[in-house]
DNA sequence: CCAGGGTTGCGTACGGCGTAGAGTACGCCG
DNA sequence: CGGCGTACTCTACGCCGTACGCAACCCTGG
């Protein structure tokens, strides 16, 4: 059992988040440049590469220096996310409800995020945790929320619609990061992967239930080896998804 | 780079996963009893807690001891994982399928994922890898594509239908989870959490464009500390779903 | 110009992790 | 009872996050 943090870490951590930081150094170490070192090296090397020391070694500084502007591992890492978040929408948080009626708002919200996921692979390694509440989380959530805004569904369903698409996406960039790309973490490929797999697979698996997983699974294959696209599964889960919350408006 | 695992070595984990493991030595050390041990752990103290050496000490033994019988920490997840999806539907795959019509069929599959998530939270703290490939896993796939299949769906709409109502128990479990349950592992109620960060946060968030989000954020707020229910999220989620699906039937 | 002191940065160290590889002790078979 | 193969264990390596205390620096007051 860990011990509890003390309020005034929370605090702090919240404080930080909002640009309370100090100034620069006289090794001119600031917050920015060591989430933009942070992001530089998770951009590349994926999230499991971005250490304390990696980070400082990268501003050409002792591992611990950091310390003096972040406290901790954990805080680094909400910074770098709400430093991402940023690039959504600018700092306009009227984007989506300009893009059309709702279902286009929505359409363009997934379609950001999933570009997002596609610029930072490492967003979909974060271990779930108490949200983040950092100044772009919270335009992010905004700006989201707008275009389903008064179109007939209560606070609390706007919310769980927004989730809705949100992890629709999130579950989405996940499925085509595992087909086309974590050969940059594994060094294999996802074809090379399943080429390995595959032969102690079928001498081992010889349920005879398995007939309709068989199928799909093999249609599926086929569709990935072919021209599948994950593009696709997402848009025609989106739809489904729109269809649906079109069913729920009054 | 990590160095790429060699064939054999993935070759080895499909047949560990399918039931090839070595007989319990003179310590009476087996595969079956590591994950047991790895099980406990996990359920008791969260998916952190589980290193090779709480492992083995668990089991009166010498941390490498385990390496006899698990090629590594990565293989003892997944014989973990693979081990709870028996839980789901016991050995039977037609079991949702024999709910009702293709909706009960998904509502089953969904309150069995649901449930599961509730005895084991730290699935929910997995990071997401390639595919699980073992046994239990596989007719888990089987069991929950059945309801799907034969409504006038293609096969590859029908891994993405799957797909789209398991990643929305995932997230709604994972809300479920942050909102009563990670004291477990932060020694900290969501409670305590927003209390402790509020001050902080209503001293900083003075954006004057955080209307919608303002008022979604303080009614969900007020259903939270009322009866608010993630269970109901998670009902009005999938029902949505449900809809949006029978919108893309023939 | 110098002295003092507070701030900033860093070196060392601790306790953890996964696991490679060499060493040990056990049980079985002859 | 001897010997041997295997099941287990020990030590060690290179990582990790970070507590602690010292050193180097800048700024201020004289």
């Amino acid at each position: 059992m860990p011990p509890r943090p003390p309020v005034q870490d929370l605090a702090r951590s919240v404080y930080l988040l909002w640009g309370h930081h100090p100034a620069p150094g006289r090794s001119g170490l600031s917050v920015p440049g060591i989430v933009a070192a942070g992001l530089e090296i998770a951009d590349a090397e994926g999230l499991d590469a971005v250490s304390m020391r990696r980070v400082a070694e990268r501003l050409g500084v002792g591992a611990m220096s950091l310390y003096r502007h972040v406290p901790g591992k954990d805080d680094l890492t909400a910074l770098m996310v709400d430093s991402v978040y940023a690039e959504l929408y600018g700092d306009d948080v009227t984007v989506p409800a300009d893009a059309g009626d709702w279902r286009d708002g929505l359409r363009l919200v997934a379609a950001r995020n999933w570009d997002l996921y596609a610029r930072h692979p490492w967003l979909l390694d974060l271990r779930p945790s108490r949200p983040n509440l950092g100044p772009h989380t919270s335009r992010k959530y905004e700006a989201e929320l707008r275009p389903l805004d008064g179109i007939g569904l209560t606070e609390v369903e706007m919310d769980a619609a927004l989730t809705l698409v949100l992890s629709h996406v999130d579950s989405s960039a996940r499925a085509a990061r595992s087909m086309s790309g974590v050969e940059a973490s594994t060094g294999m490929s996802d074809a090379e992967w399943w080429q390995a797999v595959t032969p102690a697979l079928t001498q081992v698996m010889t349920d005879p239930d398995l007939t309709v997983s068989a199928r799909v699974g093999s249609a599926v294959g086929a569709e990935f080896n072919a021209a599948y696209s994950p593009a696709h599964a997402y848009t025609w889960g989106l739809e489904t998804l729109l269809d649906g919350l079109a069913a729920r408006l009054p």
